[in-house]
DNA sequence: TGAACATATGAATAATTGTTCATATGATAA
DNA sequence: TTATCATATGAACAATTATTCATATGTTCA
C-alpha cells in the first residue's frame, strides 16, 4: 500500500491530500457510478416519494429499490419520514443536485 | 427493462430526463468513483505529469497505472501530450476539478 | 540497425457489487 | 390478535472491474 503524505516526501516533491480523503471521495461517487441510484435521485428531484412509488416509476422490484436506499442513506444524499406504513424518501441536501449538476455539464460541455 | 420518457406516462405523473442521460451520468460518476483514478486526478491537479511519474508517485506499477489513465481519457477528463520518449497527461478541463470540489463540499459540509 | 527506455495492450485472476428471491420487521385496521 | 400492506434484510448468483503479469508498440540514441 502506498502511503502519500508522509514524513518523506515523494520524489516529485509534489504533496497529496490524506488517503483517508481519497478514499471518502471515491466512496462517495461510487454511490453516484450506478444508473439506478441516479434515476432514484432524480425521482427524488421534484419531492419525496414512498418505496413503492419509487419502484414503480423505474419498473423494478422493491427490494432492488430498498438496498439502493439504504445505499444513498449512507452516504447522506437521502433521508426517509415515515407517514404511518409508509416510509417517503427526499433528497438530503443540495449537495446531491450540486454534484449531478458538475457532472451533467461535463457530459453537455 | 423500464422505459421512462415514452408515450404514456407513470402513474406518479413525474417525468424522467431520457434514459441515456442518465446512463452517461452514471457512467462518468463511476470514473470517479475508483481511489486510484481519483488520485491521479490530483495528482494532476498541480500540472502534468509522465506515467511513470504517476506511478512512482502512488505507489504503482505502471500497467495499472497506464489501464486508469485509458478509462479517465475514454471519459475525456485527462489528455497526454508526448514529449519525445514520454508522454505527459493533464486534466483536460476544469470540469474534473469542479466535479471532485462538489463532491468534497459534500463530505466536508 | 539494435539497444534502452516509456507507454500501451491483452489475458487471467481476484474482488466488488447489483439484483433476485425468500423472508423478516413494522404499522395499520378490523 | 390477526390479516394486510409497506419496507427492510440476508443469502446467493451474475456481472462488472481493478490489478498483475507478460508482451507489444513506439521513440530516442548510439
Amino acid at each position: 500500500m502506498p502511503r502519500l503524505n508522509k514524513a518523506e516526501p515523494e520524489k516529485s516533491g509534489r504533496e497529496m491530500p490524506p488517503e483517508e480523503l481519497l478514499q471518502d471521495l471515491g466512496d462517495l461517487f461510487k454511490v453516484f457510478g450506478d444508473t439506478t441510484r441516479i434515476r432514484i435521485m432524480y425521482a427524488l428531484y421534484e419531492g419525496e416519494m414512498s418505496v413503492c412509488a419509487i419502484s414503480e416509476l423505474l419498473g423494478m422490484t422493491q427490494p432492488a429499490i430498498s438496498h439502493q436506499l439504504k445505499t444513498l442513506k449512507a452516504a447522506n444524499l437521502v433521508a426517509g419520514r415515515r407517514q404511518g406504513k409508509t416510509i417517503f424518501y427526499y433528497l438530503s441536501d443540495e449537495h446531491v443536485k450540486s454534484i449531478i449538476a458538475a457532472g451533467y455539464e461535463h457530459l453537455t460541455e
